[in-house]
DNA sequence: CTAATAGTGTCTGTAAGACAGTATCCA
DNA sequence: TGGATACTGTCTTACAGACACTATTAG
């Protein structure tokens, strides 16, 4: 039996205090001219972690090292496909302040969307992007993932705003401060300061060594009831 | 560019205090008699999960409901199957007190092996498991999922002897007990007790309702430092 | 000066780690 | 009665949430 695989890319950045996906515009058959995930077939000879860095690139012209990528899930429905047996790999991407989007080879557009207002998407693309949604979204809790969403040097207040877009919740600008800077690991300080803003400059800081967050930075306090 | 696809499966469960994992001795070359992961072609015109549900009743006879089963990771290395350019899709099973294996018709002979005493594995089927016990390993922090390695009605000790076994720690009876009854939606009573036992008769809880652990049930804690 | 943002300090409730003590079975 | 296991209670410490205050810039 024999498939073909492609690789999708859940491409997730914080624009103007949101969450943004990218979308590519289809410019071929099926679901022609309607919005999907950015990705395509895996080569042969091409390992799959090669074929997301691949499509990063293309899609966006990043760097594999500016960007935290990673294997979401993989999708093999035997009809998500019209045209065949499509066994898709699927790689969540977090990316920094945006670069403006490059129409690809495949893509006749491309376009940062909010999460919150998404459009209707081809084949199961939007299951495949909800699932990545919800990885970004957990993924902030125990892991210093969210440093992947800010330039090289950013304030505490600019990796809160990325908390607070990508769990669209409102953080205690205090606590916070707390709480990323005495997590072990989380951020390093780097010295230098911002300036040219309208208020007291901030210190800026660097993503810190830690892979997980002990103790972790949770979300919602469920009602302990 | 046409590729085979695999299902391969990390069954793991917990036999004499020991979290061991299911191999199957291989019987037709490539790696002939070596030991690897149980798992097999996907169908065509079958889902992924279809195909990890088959395999895993073909290995065990066990039903889908009596075992917790999720998509772990997609491994499509080009050089990893000496045949042919093979894309494995790797699924996660967690199975209660564990059955006598009966071999499938592409194994030869099946064993519960203990994780801390692993032959060597063909393919990058050790990567694979490897994977899947971190993976089990870090969902018991946070996820209700060590009831999976439980049968229907367990007791607190029983639950405690999952964890401690699968993290390969000491953890406090008591603080356990409170930690696991105090949790919401974590295990319910049933009001009946076991017996025939040496010492106090102990209440048998069922798995409970709740998908995540809130606040969670975190591993070693690190050196506050 | 004022407005604005950055950062620090304090109080309080909750929960985890440590450990003592009580309850209920079997032999 | 003794041994073994199940369960409950208390103390201490750590940390999150809430909130007041000080610090440093631009205009």
């Amino acid at each position: 039996m024999a498939f073909a695989v492609t690789v999708d890319l859940v491409m997730l950045t914080v624009r103007q205090d949101a969450l943004c996906a990218l979308l590519v515009r289809r410019a071929i058959p099926p679901y022609e001219s309607a919005w999907a995930l950015p990705g395509g077939f895996v080569r042969e000879d091409e390992d799959l972690t090669d074929a997301a860095v691949r499509e990063l690139s293309e899609e966006t012209g990043i760097q594999r090292e500016a960007a935290h990528l990673e294997q979401l899930a993989t999708y093999g429905t035997p009809a998500r496909d019209p045209r065949a047996r499509v066994v898709t790999v699927a790689y969540l991407a977090l990316l920094p302040a945006a670069p403006t989007p490059k129409a690809g080879t495949d893509a006749a557009e491309a376009e940062w969307c909010r999460v919150a207002d998404l459009p209707a998407l081809a084949f199961d693309h939007a299951r495949i992007l909800e699932d990545g949604i919800e990885r970004a979204r957990a993924k902030l809790e125990y892991s210093p993932l969210a440093t992947a969403f800010c330039p090289p040097q950013f304030t505490i207040a600019e990796l809160r705003a990325v908390y607070e877009a990508v769990w669209s919740a409102t953080l205690d600008p205090r606590n916070f401060h707390r709480k990323a800077t005495t997590t072990p690991g989380f951020v390093v300080p780097t010295g230098r300061s911002t300036t040219g803003d309208r208020g007291r400059p901030a210190q800026l800081f660097t993503k810190g060594p830690a892979t997980v967050l002990h103790p972790p930075l949770l979300r919602a306090t469920p009602p302990t009831t």
